[in-house]
DNA sequence: GGGAATCTGCGTATGCTTTACGCAGATTTG
DNA sequence: CAAATCTGCGTAAAGCATACGCAGATTCCC
């Protein structure tokens, strides 16, 4: 017995955030541990940036630190373990809000900026499948960072929490089809801009113009092949959310 | 030579959306065929259905047939195709809007209601990793159905689909996040609002009131034990996504 | 100091997974 | 009636997560 990471601290969390929180106190007897948990994070990350997400498997992630799969299971009960950990420091830590006050608006788009370029610099996190509400340390910081963009709105915390859960979300949806986008892309050779444009031709000649003209038009129309495709997808959404959050704002206050 | 599934029309389609949209005409010699297509995709419907998406695997759908995994691959050329036909199916065809008009928002409101019950009625499909831009036959009527909405408005073409991928988006991640949610209490042998209550608790138990007070004046505040708790965040954000769509449309139309 | 307790890394093994290759038989074309 | 071409599918390769248990290291307690 003793062997296992089931829980010990009996905190009613499941075991991996105890792991990431750091409250799992090791005993003391036994040999030296060999590895640490950030180790094998960060050789795990270090082979998704390199690889890709799907060559992150138990045994490479062993062979980058020169030891056995095996081992790993002595600092995390499950692959998925591994995961969510990976996902926690993809996101890492935002940076803090401009000195100069904009208010919540200005404060949440510089926060939800900072959460794409987290992800656009770390898209293999996009291949994460999530498990549940945020929970690890990171994504409290991030949380915190949010809600505390709204501290003087009259939003209810339900409404804040909302808010910030929406925000993200798109921010997470956007990231993940924009980098499949450019993924796909540079498969082929091409630019983004391009793999939209013969994505559409590709699309228009093989839709039927009378069962379905909203999309034909949507398409010939050019819509897609535009110059800020990408970026302009991003800034259109988070315009459109913030505008609809002002809205709820700016009715609550009188 | 011959065996293969790759491409036969030179449309510059990917090959999985030829299937798809049943482009690819069969020669006329060989045997009959013993299986469809669409038996195929139904089948991985069916294991999804009653086992969850891990045990869609060849060899599981293959029996499920009656056949053997091999043969699945002169249907599809590859397990991602056969998930991508499944995840087409699960979205399924949009209801026709209400009778009376209601105008963009109303229809807007009852098309993303439709997605969202579609993909709670097909949680498996939620755990498909989405690969590249909406393209598949269902995928497309959805599109269609979501830029009709738009119709009247005075929005351009690109801004109309990017409306349509927000919206689109936003219910693929809050029924990602509620139908996970959901599945964690049953794995529990609790209720959903159960879950979100000791979440809430264990994270504010946790988390250090003065590094994270914004977190955890909103876990204390009790908004996650609310009575509309999942069914609220649904509402909330399509809310404000439609306010937010309505300040443009109002801005522009004048 | 000397068990006893307890932890460590990790070898081995099980039962999965996707899918490349090629064969035997069925069917249609000339 | 051959030649061509497709069919289902057996076999096998390569890889995966991870349960189990062992040998050795370290520390605690007497």
């Amino acid at each position: 017995m003793g062997d296992d990471l089931g829980d010990g601290a009996a905190s009613g969390l499941p075991p991996v955030l105890e792991l990431a929180w750091g409250l799992r106190e090791r005993p003391t007897k036994g040999p030296k541990r060999g590895l640490t948990l950030d180790r094998i994070v960060q050789a795990a990350v270090t082979v998704a940036r390199a690889e890709g997400m799907p060559a992150v498997s138990m045994g490479r992630v062993a062979k980058e630190l020169g030891s056995s799969p095996m081992s790993l299971y002595r600092y995390v009960s499950t692959k998925d373990d591994l995961l969510t950990l990976m996902l926690d420091t993809a996101y890492g830590q935002p940076d803090p809000p401009p000195a100069e006050p904009g208010g919540w608006r200005a404060e949440l788009a510089h926060w939800a900026s900072g959460q794409r370029i987290a992800l656009y610099a770390n898209p293999w996190a996009l291949h994460i499948p999530l498990s549940g509400p945020p929970a690890t340390p990171n994504q409290i910081v991030w949380l915190e960072a949010g809600l505390a963009a709204l501290r003087d709105t009259w939003l209810s915390e339900q409404q804040k929490l909302s808010t910030i859960l929406l925000i993200s979300g798109f921010v997470r949806n956007e990231a993940l089809l924009s980098t499949d986008i450019m993924a796909a892309a540079e498969r082929a050779g091409i630019t983004a801009d391009e793999a939209m444009g013969s994505y559409s031709t590709a699309l228009a000649r093989l839709i039927d113009p009378r069962r379905f003209p909203s999309v034909y038009a949507a398409l010939t129309s050019g819509a897609l092949d535009d110059d800020d495709g990408l970026e302009g997808e991003f800034g259109f959404g988070l315009e459109r959310i913030l505008d609809g959050i002002a809205v709820l704002i700016d009715t609550r206050s009188h």
